[in-house]
Parts: structure tokens; C-alpha cells; sequence
DNA sequence: ATATAAATGAAAAAGCTTCTCATTTACACC
DNA sequence: GGTGTAAATGAGAAGCTTTTTCATTTATAT
């Protein structure tokens, strides 16, 4: 990811944009909030506002970057987008998420929409739950 | 619904109490924001604070005697618990919502959780999209 | 270099929801 | 039927995440 994306998107190439996109590949979380990006960003020395954080992830979100997520009602967090569809697990006692795929609920879902009239733009599914690691440390 | 549901919960039977459930029961909206709610008993002649809207509603939802639904980030909506779970089509358009159930989808679910060896406490599925109604109408 | 449209930062504002705390009310008990 | 007490309520303040405003700075086309 460089700025030849930032540029087809057409987004200036500017030190905010180039940061962001640094914390949401290199970090370890998959899934982060823009107070997670705003904070690995001060940890990197990068004293960028949260409001830019908020614009620049919403804008990466509309060239198709990133996608967000929003975990039940509260704050979202965002991911890279790599052009492969998933659905979450979550684990509603840690915060993780994991993910996976399954085409036949991908399937089940167009036919679905197709049958309620919906033309579907998108769909979101969660499975809530607690986590293999957190049943164990109860 | 009546008095014995809230003294089953080890709610008090009080004038708020029993007001939200009667709009929620007659209204024609089965998805109601706590402002919804509030607004309808104001039309009603009902006097009650939003705060205990948002209190009434919270404590239904820990009764079991509603469900919350949060809708990609934003408000959330509450609906009657009628025991049988459902999935959602969210209309982005005019943000109605209609409702499915598929078996075959909550079956891969359970099997999906056991896989990743989570224990499933609940799960959401919206498929987000143009209704029939709103296709028409461009 | 320079003009200009876009981007940024900081603070304010917005929108939903929860909390605080003084006052009121439901209900168990006498 | 009174009465004490814990619970519920109302009104406003506060909390959180996110967006907006606007003056200043910056990227980029010319």
C-alpha cells in the first residue's frame, strides 16, 4: 500500500494519510479503533489530531481501503480492506474478533435478499460468544 | 403483557413501566428508538423523561422482555421479545427493517462457533440493501 | 515560484446514552 | 389503612464517540 492508492482514490499524498495507512498495516491488531490508530500514532512520534484520524479512516473507507465494523452499537473499529469478504466472531468477554468464511451462508444470503425484493448492497454477521482462550480463564 | 411480566422480573409496577411496554405492544413500528418511544408517550399524554425511556428499556432488555438491535453504529432500536430469534434486512434507504428466518443460516452458525470452539451466546445478521418498495420509488 | 483547492489541527458541537442526586412512589409489614 | 424503606423517577449534567467549523497549512498543477 503506497501512495500510487492514495492518488487513484483522489487523495493527496500527505503525512497524516501515509502515517495512518503505516499503523493500520504494521500494528498487530487486525481490527482498530481510530483511538487505537490516533494513540499508535503518538507512540510512533506522530502527533496527528483525532479528528484527522476520524477523516482520513472514513475517507480510506470510501476509496474502498478500509472497512469498518461496527461492533454492536458502540465505537467502530476499522480493518484493511483485502478484497476478501468475511463475517466476525466475538468474543464479548476479551474484544477479539476472529473471522471466517462460509459460502454457504454467503449463498443463503443472496437468495434471501433476492427473494425479499432487497437489491443488497452489503451484510454484516456476528457471532457473539465466548472465546476458546477465555472459557479456559473464566 | 401486563403487570404480572414486570413482578416476574422483580420490577416494580409503575406508571412508566407499564406505558413503555403499552406503546411498545400497540404501536405500529415493531422498531422503536428510545426516542420513538419517548415521543409516543408524549402524543399520549405521558409525561416521562427520556432518561427513564433509556432506564425502562434497558431493564426490559435484561427481563428478556425486548431486544435491542443495533443498527451499524448508530442508535439502537428495541423490539418485543416474542421468543422467536430472527435476522434482519435493513432497508438504507428508508432504514426500515424486515425480518427472516432461515434455518439453514442458524444452523451453520451453531456449527461455525463449535468449529472455532466458541461458546455462542447470540448472534446478528443484517443484510443491508434497497427494498422493493425504495427501488421503485429513485 | 505561485496560485488554489484540499487537508489539517484544535476546539466546539452534535447525537445518543448514562449518571447523579434530590424527590417521589410502590409495596411489604404492622 | 398507615408507614417505613428500598426502588424508581425527573431533570439536568456528564460521558463517549464522532463530526463540524474555521483559520492555518500544505500538496500539486501551472
Amino acid at each position: 500500500m503506497e501512495s500510487q492508492d492514495l492518488r487513484k482514490a483522489g487523495l493527496k499524498v500527505t503525512l497524516p494519510r501515509l502515517k495512518v495507512l503505516e499503523i493500520l498495516e504494521t500494528s498487530d491488531l487486525r481490527h482498530m479503533s481510530a483511538e487505537d490508530v490516533y494513540k499508535a500514532l503518538l507512540e510512533m512520534g506522530e502527533e496527528i489530531g483525532l479528528a484527522t484520524v476520524y477523516r482520513v479512516l472514513t475517507q480510506f473507507e470510501g476509496a474502498g481501503l478500509v472497512s469498518r465494523l461496527s461492533i454492536d452499537g458502540g465505537h467502530a473499529v476499522f480493518e484493511l480492506e483485502d478484497g476478501s469478504h468475511h463475517d466476525h466472531l466475538f468474543c464479548v468477554r476479551c474484544n477479539r474478533i476472529e473471522e471466517f468464511i462460509d459460502d454457504v451462508i454467503e449463498q443463503r444470503q443472496r437468495d434471501i435478499a433476492a427473494e425479499k425484493g432487497f437489491e443488497m448492497t452489503d451484510h454484516s454477521l456476528y457471532i457473539y460468544g465466548i472465546c476458546r482462550h477465555c472459557q479456559k480463564t473464566k
